[in-house]
DNA sequence: TTGAAAGCGCTAACAT
DNA sequence: ATGTTAGCGCTTTCAA
């Protein structure tokens, strides 16, 4: 039987119960000020009717949905899915449901979302801009809004108070692989990463350079390919660095993309790994782990990102707007394996 | 200045354009029965209030959200996050949000989580329960509320109508996987996979017997290596698997978790691929196409599988609840690469 | 075509 | 401790 299941209101609860609506909504959430029998007797008559309270006219009087947007570039990467899955799993412990959004990195669909979230109220917003130009515009927008946490992203300190944010420290995670590599006796290394144009690229390439003066090296051999989108790195780059007259002798290469398009160079190129070339990941992925052989990789915990993030933001939501820990650092880890090794002496 | 943004009613906009409430939201909406001068004013003093409409409000009349939810074990599971973003990138351009959640294949979270999204009110649901056997129980919840659509799952047939789903033909992709492993000579196969539990892992078997029915070959070596999850295949089994006496001379492995078990066994255990072993991905993830050698395949498009998603709920909420196509069944296609051979004359 | 008014289901302030 | 009531901001009859 396709029996319509009955909707039942407030109302229905309260006749049920043979008390008034107001005593109902007081047993149901607050508790407070409930006799015994009152209680009783509302939990009966919900539990008869398979009562559910309606979350959207509960909201349209408390201001509060009960939901957060999430808004990043693409959900499918995987250095994004991790996080906004720690961060569902966090906020649905605190009974929040999570909206997401792909922005794949167009401004204009950022605001959009944007908007769309305020218009629908979402009590709070996670959201890793395209880019840091972009910030912005879409900072007066949530001005005034929702409260906001941004994810690994430099934004501009409004009037001294920076939002809130969780930051990793690929400078330091940067550094400290190069100078490895250093360390091992390489002295032309290539970072291979996307532009500048975001807090990512731009502290890798920090630390990168950071390390090559801590050692008092010539940076010449600090070799930086930026790349417009990770998407863009195809083999055909790898392969040109790699044929170059004084190639690199090991490359630091992001994520999944990048890192596929230099192992498959090194391959096609019959360079042997780590004799010939020595490759360090950025963002210890499965490719990266389960590739012969292994490849030595800069590991932060994106699950720890995608929590803290949660935890800050409902921080926030608890009333909690003016103190308290605002921007969460994360280290990043080498995890060293079989990919690095000193370069050939010519 | 943090000027609080006013947050315009329809109250103020009717005021200001000097109309009622009644001709604002009219204007704003359809349009029907609205003079020029009306619509004129009305868009103008909407303009220079800055007003956006409140969904909730809009909602709590109206009876619809605009948001669907999505309900998936885990966002993160590559094989999963494509078919979410394409999805959201569907459900966005006709308007809608998306909520997600993860099941963590917990029964019940999941029916904690549909009981979530009908209190909310979501316009529709998109699945993939965690289990065919929990179907039932989530499916009365589901009952009498929002459209719902099925992501790969078999589910009882309710009266004959069964409900709006999107299949893969995976039944077919495993028993071209195991013909062609068995045309190269192949006699002993290992198919790694999760459990039976859920429609893929029964298609995938049902085509891999299948495959050996047809060709009229003892199954004997048949090997069919059930996992709990993805999650639980370790490289020690896959191990103990290649150290048997008459061990498997090729494997079919499903994704990232098992394959790269099982490719990092054979590495251990220096056998060659495809010399000593064939191997078989079977969901065309990034570690396959990298890996050297490139492993060959089983695709499919996880983006369609989204999109048709997508589609069909639309189509519900749009009204043609009744008709039209209420299931896709998509193609798996064999990618040839590196990883297969003979195998070994001993 | 337009305005007035009645709710959607709930919470919270107030009165008892 | 409990009942009554006034809205939250919007859509949508129903009159005019």
């Amino acid at each position: 039987m396709a029996e319509i299941v009955s909707k039942a209101t407030i109302r229905d609860v309260a006749r049920t119960a043979g008390v008034s609506v107001g005593s109902v909504s007081r047993a149901l959430n607050g508790g407070k000020n409930v006799s015994a029998r009152v209680a009783r007797d509302v939990a009966a008559a919900a539990e008869k009717l398979g009562y559910q309270p309606d979350f959207l006219a509960r909201s349209l009087r408390t201001r509060t949905t009960g939901m957060v947007g999430c808004l990043v570039s693409d959900v499918a990467n995987p250095l994004y899915a991790s996080i906004v899955q720690a961060a569902e799993a966090r906020l649905r412990d605190a009974g929040l449901l999570m909206v997401v959004a792909n922005t794949v990195n167009d401004p204009a669909r950022e605001r959009a979302m944007v908007a769309a979230f305020r218009s629908r109220r979402l009590d709070g917003i996670l959201v890793a801009p395209g880019s840091d130009e972009n910030d912005r515009a879409w900072c007066e927008l949530a001005a005034g809004g929702a409260p906001v946490v941004i994810l690994d992203r430099d934004v501009p300190q409004d009037e001294g108070s920076p939002w809130p944010a969780v930051l990793v420290d690929h400078r330091e995670g940067a550094r400290t692989a190069t100078r490895y590599l250093i360390g091992l006796g390489h002295r032309r290394i290539a970072l291979l990463t996307p532009g500048a144009r975001m807090r990512p690229g731009r502290e890798r390439i920090a630390g990168f350079h950071a390390a090559f003066a801590e050692a008092d090296i010539d940076p010449a051999g600090a070799e930086i390919c930026l790349q417009e989108s990770s998407m863009d790195f195809a083999q055909g780059d790898a392969l040109a660095l790699l044929q170059r007259e004084r190639r690199p002798t090991a490359i630091i290469a992001l994520g999944t993309r990048i890192l596929a398009g230099a192992l498959r160079a090194a391959r096609d190129l019959r360079l042997s790994i780590p004799a010939d070339l020595s490759v360090i990941a950025v963002g210890d992925t499965d490719l990266a782990a389960v590739h012969t052989p292994a490849i030595t990789a800069l590991r932060w915990s994106l699950e720890d990102v995608g929590r803290a993030a949660a935890e800050l933001l409902l921080q926030r939501l608890k009333g909690a707007s003016g103190e308290g820990q605002s921007r969460a650092l994360l280290p990043v880890d080498l995890v060293l394996r079989e990919s690095c090794g000193p370069p050939k002496t010519t």
